[in-house]
DNA sequence: TGAGTCGATGCAAGCGCTTTCATTCATTGG
DNA sequence: CCAATGAATGAAAGCGCTTGCATCGACTCA
């Protein structure tokens, strides 16, 4: 075999095509600098070692990285995943490397990854929602990094966001809901401490209900986290007194298809026993029977132009621009008249 | 404000804990190497700056990074999920971060993420499935990079793996089929070419159909790529003709959701009129009804050991040994006897 | 008491790359 | 024809960290 020379570096690079190592990084990262012969000669030594630059170095030496980091609170739903999908796609349509963590929905580990993020040199970081410590923000800018906030947008929130607004959006659902003749609230949250997004969307049901002159102490309210299982243990909960409530609204798509799963066990229809409504517009909102009176999310776009605004914040180091996109209410099968109005 | 001093470095945790930088370096990294005393004074000054290693610099002196890349076909839907979420998990206990990227079944996107993870000194790399271009293995070994495969296992394979067995699985759930009295079929593929487990998947079918007798020529196949929609479609096609399967075998419950749902719009009750299964067993096989019959396969569970595994492999740099999980045919509603049998 | 140990620390050499500054050589204009 | 310009390249100084080697006391043991 050939000598032991695992890993190539620049230099041998440089040797190879008898340039120095100065002009073989010039003709890698600023092809204008560099002759047109140089540079054949130069590309034919990368190809011919199978020449992968050492980013280590390259973080050192430089500053950039083309990496960008992001952390969503979790993998295993979809949730994040048609918008991560797409903020990937474009950020390599834009020559940049996505690194993505997930936090299981725990500060204390988000703050960790945040700080593995930035050790390993991302150029710009996507998080997830408003709400954290003051202290991981101020981490950030002391370290100068840019960040972008996802999946929420608040008008007066001045820290850059791309994303919609959780709590008007939850208003519009209750509207629609309000409107079909639905009295008895029964209501599934997420978890809403440390979660500006699961916080704003009961918000904007308890809003519209005071508004309705609906005494909300007494709407049960279960809180409980992001998992099928748990939305139907919830349901089966508010469904166990004398007074159910005709409609029930959960603050996502993933509870929602639980109620109405344990609706279904119960022997309960849907919506003509209860009604069920979710949030976010994933494909399970639509896999279920019956389908899922939802809010729909465009989450891909909010991929694309969150990738494009972290990019151009990183390139020209701007402070960035918030960008609110419209969420829009679908009314599915699930929700319909109370049965006795 | 403070003076401009935006990241704080060994060296200046060093002046600031009196002590020279190899001390901190040790103090940080093997403790055990460091007195007690100096120990919480470096501790106390890392704190009070705020200090985080420089991964690219520790890159470069040492050599790990207590980093694992992997790379996956798609986030989008919610095949991977489950397992990386697990793998993920896993990893963060055993003091490693992991990277994802995905590859959106590029093989040539793969290769380029690979050749990323390794600039960027991952210590290892889980790869999905066997079949790749033979240059990228060797690309892999040549650096120096233990990887291991998950989501398939083929026994005569030596590359390390954590998986299952996909033709066995499908052949194994194609045995239930036959034995309700099926023997019109038509079959729904993820794209065969550059993807082994589906290939391995369609070769079950086809092998135990031969073995039955069944001429395999005249069994109906579509191939095409994991989306709803595309089952549908596909699903869609092969009712449209006069002899008509009497049961439909998607490669995946992804198709197979999307082959119900047409199914349904067409007025056709499932398994009625006609038998629909699927591979995975991922939640929405769960949620559509009726539900899902499909190989269920414990995804969290090869997360975890693949974690396990490929960071022994790291650390104690052996070879790897391939690990063979079971799946398990879940016979559900959506598979029943044909009806004139 | 002196040689031998050993634990704790410091010194300094890089790791592979980018980038400033200097140098070289060809070209251009007066 | 010579100075001035500019394009192309090289030399070399780090970037922040780890680690082999050297050093230095403080102990132990005979």
């Amino acid at each position: 075999m050939t000598s032991i020379q695992p890993v190539p570096t620049l230099n041998d690079v440089a040797k190879a095509a008898g340039v120095s190592p100065a002009t073989v990084s010039r003709a890698l990262n600023s092809p204008a600098l560099v002759s047109q012969t140089t540079l054949t000669r130069v590309k034919a030594a990368v190809d011919e070692l199978g020449y992968t630059p050492n980013f280590g170095a390259r973080f050192m030496a430089a500053k950039r990285t083309m990496t960008i980091g992001a952390i969503i609170p979790t993998m295993e739903n979809a949730i994040f995943a048609r918008g991560i999908q797409a903020f990937q796609e474009q950020l390599h349509s834009l020559g940049y490397t996505l690194l993505v963590s997930s936090s299981s929905y725990d500060p204390d580990i988000e703050e960790e990854q945040i700080r593995t993020l930035a050790s390993r040199g991302a150029d710009g970081i996507l998080l997830i929602g408003y709400r954290r410590d003051e202290r991981t923000y101020d981490f950030l800018r002391r370290r100068n990094i840019p960040f972008l906030l996802a999946w929420a947008f608040a008008a007066n929130n001045s820290l850059p966001a791309v994303g919609f607004d959780n709590r008007a959006s939850m208003y519009r659902l209750c509207n629609e809901v309000l409107g079909l003749g639905h009295r008895k609230f029964g209501i599934i949250s997420g978890i809403v401490d440390g979660n500006d997004r699961a916080a704003n969307r009961l918000k904007g049901i308890v809003e519209r209900l005071k508004i309705e002159g609906i005494d909300v102490d007494n709407v049960p309210i279960i809180e409980t986290s992001y998992e099928i299982e748990n939305g139907a243990r919830a349901f089966e909960q508010l469904m166990e007194g004398d007074d159910k409530p005709t409609v029930v609204m959960c603050g996502n798509d993933v509870l929602a298809v639980g109620a109405i799963q344990c609706a279904t066990e119960m022997g309960l229809s849907v919506p003509e026993d209860v009604s069920i409504t979710g949030f976010d517009g994933i494909e399970i909102a639509n896999i279920v029977t019956p389908k899922l009176a939802t809010v729909h999310v465009p989450h891909a776009e909010m991929g694309r132009r969150a990738a494009d605004e972290l990019v151009s914040m990183v390139e020209q180091s701007t402070k960035g621009t918030s960008f609110e996109l419209h969420s829009h209410v679908r009314l599915e099968a699930s929700l319909g008249h109370p049965r006795n109005n």
